[in-house]
DNA sequence: TCTTCTAACACGTTTGAAATGG
DNA sequence: ACCATTTCAAACGTGTTAGAAG
């Protein structure tokens, strides 16, 4: 088994949501129980950000192109999380997971299924290279997985998440908490579904509208934009090798008229795709500058501990606007598009279906007073925080620190680097923290420190343990169907193996 | 014949080193 | 000498296209 099939979590009538409420706390602060591993005590949000793009894109049938070297994803998944504890590390990754068992063909103007699906491919994760952070960091800004790339080509092994072409997929999140050597917590492990960023896998582009909003709004994609030139050029070309070099001027004056006439015709049958949805958020990009420096823990906190239902306000599209335009000016190459902007500032948070991986082994907190208090500041804050949230004055790229690019220029670095990176941070990290005596304790044998993502490894996927220090003990062991205890060294490389698929995570 | 896939292509964007100026 | 800004070329990302493969 896999893990339980995954299931959503209830809806929050204010937010309108998904996200994972600890037991009993729909209606009530959060107070994180000693004990319990922290991040399956939190009301942890994800939203995946670009909503009206998705959606747009959805409505037609969304496609995402994979090619042998790999082809980035576009609209990208961004995504927000809100209510980890700010001073607990975490590891964030994305994968595709089957949307359903089914493969698909294109039949002129609609999609239909074609029969049942093939066998599922080894699972592979797009590792956030920030990882692993602070709560603190990933709730700052929107997480963009931009640079995740899809291929088809299975003996890749630079990082790239494997799909089957004309098959069905959904992005997930996974948000992994680094175990916490002092604080005795034993980690935990949430996933979110974003079933609205679902898309059909493909080698080349099937249904023409998805070519065109595509080229409305991937600015990489200008020059195919119905300005008059791109498409000229190929017709131009074509028409080049038919001309008589002879007549060559006077021809290909009139033809490049009669050219531009036709993109003309184009031009008002194809209006772009984005439109000005959100001019009634334009005027809050003009608001003074915010007061909290984080722009998503104070919606969070605003929202009344995102999302739960503490008597607050409904968390308004406004709100959300402020804080997006924060992000918006902080970074981001795609703000660049005013289009993105208007995404942004009108976003709300869409639907993300998590599941909880429920954590047999409970461990007692060291120092129950380390654990709470950066929760509890959330929660505090929140009840002094009534006024109304300004916009920041817009800042250049280089304003802002380095590490605000970072997570948003995350590169896609094959995953035994990234591993390696991970590791390496750790292991300093840990050289620093852990006491002599709990090393000894937990054991300083490669074996016992080697899972430090039991969850991932639970998913079937492998990761090269080899590279990796950690604390066995303080990971669950709910072990897949390998047969194989968690707690087993594996040294199988992470980018070549993996076991996960649709049927053994739905337990079939 | 049809569907799917691949590689080359041109164009726009991004990036980072070098050049420039204060 | 130092720092900030600008310039520019290479690298990268994009959809299109023709042709190959099954």
């Amino acid at each position: 088994m896999y893990v339980h099939e995954d299931y959503p979590y209830p809806l929050n009538p204010l937010t309108k949501t998904y996200g994972y409420y600890p037991q009993g706390q729909m209606n009530s602060v959060c107070q994180p129980s000693c004990g319990e591993a922290e991040l399956m005590s939190l009301p942890v949000h994800a939203a995946l950000q670009g909503r009206e793009l998705w959606d747009k894109f959805n409505k037609v049938g969304t496609e995402m192109l994979i090619t042998k070297t790999g082809r980035r994803m576009f609209p990208s998944c961004r995504v927000t999380v809100m209510g980890l504890n700010p001073k607990v590390k975490y590891v964030l990754m994305m994968d595709m997971v089957p949307f359903d068992n089914n493969k698909y063909k294109w039949n002129r103007d609609h999609w239909e299924v074609s029969g049942k699906s093939e066998p599922h491919l080894p699972n592979r994760f797009f590792i956030h290279p920030d990882s692993p952070a602070l709560g603190e960091r990933w709730m700052q800004y929107p997480i963009s997985f931009h640079k995740l790339k899809l291929t088809n080509n299975t003996l890749n092994s630079k990082g790239l998440v494997v799909l089957h072409s004309m098959h069905k997929y959904q992005p997930r999140l996974h948000i992994v908490q680094s175990p916490d050597p002092c604080g005795g917590h034993s980690g935990g492990y949430l996933r979110f579904t974003f079933p609205e960023a679902s898309f059909i896998a493909v080698t080349s582009y099937q249904n023409h509208e998805i070519t065109k909003l595509k080229i409305d709004n991937n600015p990489f994609a200008k020059g195919f934009r119905d300005n008059g030139l791109s498409r000229k050029r190929f017709r131009d070309k074509d028409m080049h090798q038919k001309s008589v070099s002879g007549q060559q001027q006077n021809r290909t004056q009139n033809h490049q008229a009669s050219l531009l006439d036709t993109d003309d015709e184009e031009d008002e049958q194809v209006s772009s795709s984005v439109e000005s949805t959100g001019a009634l958020c334009l005027p809050h990009m003009k608001a003074a500058p915010m007061p909290v420096s984080n722009p998503f823990l104070s919606a969070f906190m605003k929202s009344g501990g995102a999302g739960l239902a503490c008597g607050q306000e409904e968390l308004s599209q406004s709100t959300i606007s402020h804080q997006s335009q924060h992000m918006l000016n902080s970074k981001n190459r795609d703000s660049r598009r005013p289009d993105d902007n208007l995404q942004y500032m009108c976003a709300s948070l869409p639907e993300a279906h998590s599941t909880r991986i429920p954590m047999p082994q409970q461990q007692p907190c060291h120092s129950p007073d380390i654990q709470t208090p950066a929760v509890l500041q959330i929660y505090s804050a929140q009840a002094k925080l009534h006024q109304s949230l300004h916009l920041p004055p817009k800042l250049s790229r280089m304003q802002l620190p380095e590490s605000v690019f970072r997570s948003l220029d995350s590169n896609p670095k094959p995953l035994s680097d990234i591993f390696n990176t991970i590791r390496a941070r750790v292991v300093a990290k840990d050289s620093q923290i852990i006491p002599q005596h709990e090393q000894t304790a937990s054991g300083s044998n490669r074996e016992e420190k080697a899972l430090i993502f039991p969850a991932v490894q639970d998913c079937g996927a492998t990761f090269c343990t080899e590279q990796y220090t950690g604390h066995a003990t303080e990971w669950p062991a709910f072990n897949g169907n390998t047969g194989q205890s968690s707690t087993e060294p594996r040294s199988v490389a992470f980018s070549q193996l993996g076991e996960y698929t649709g049927e053994s995570a739905a337990g079939k």
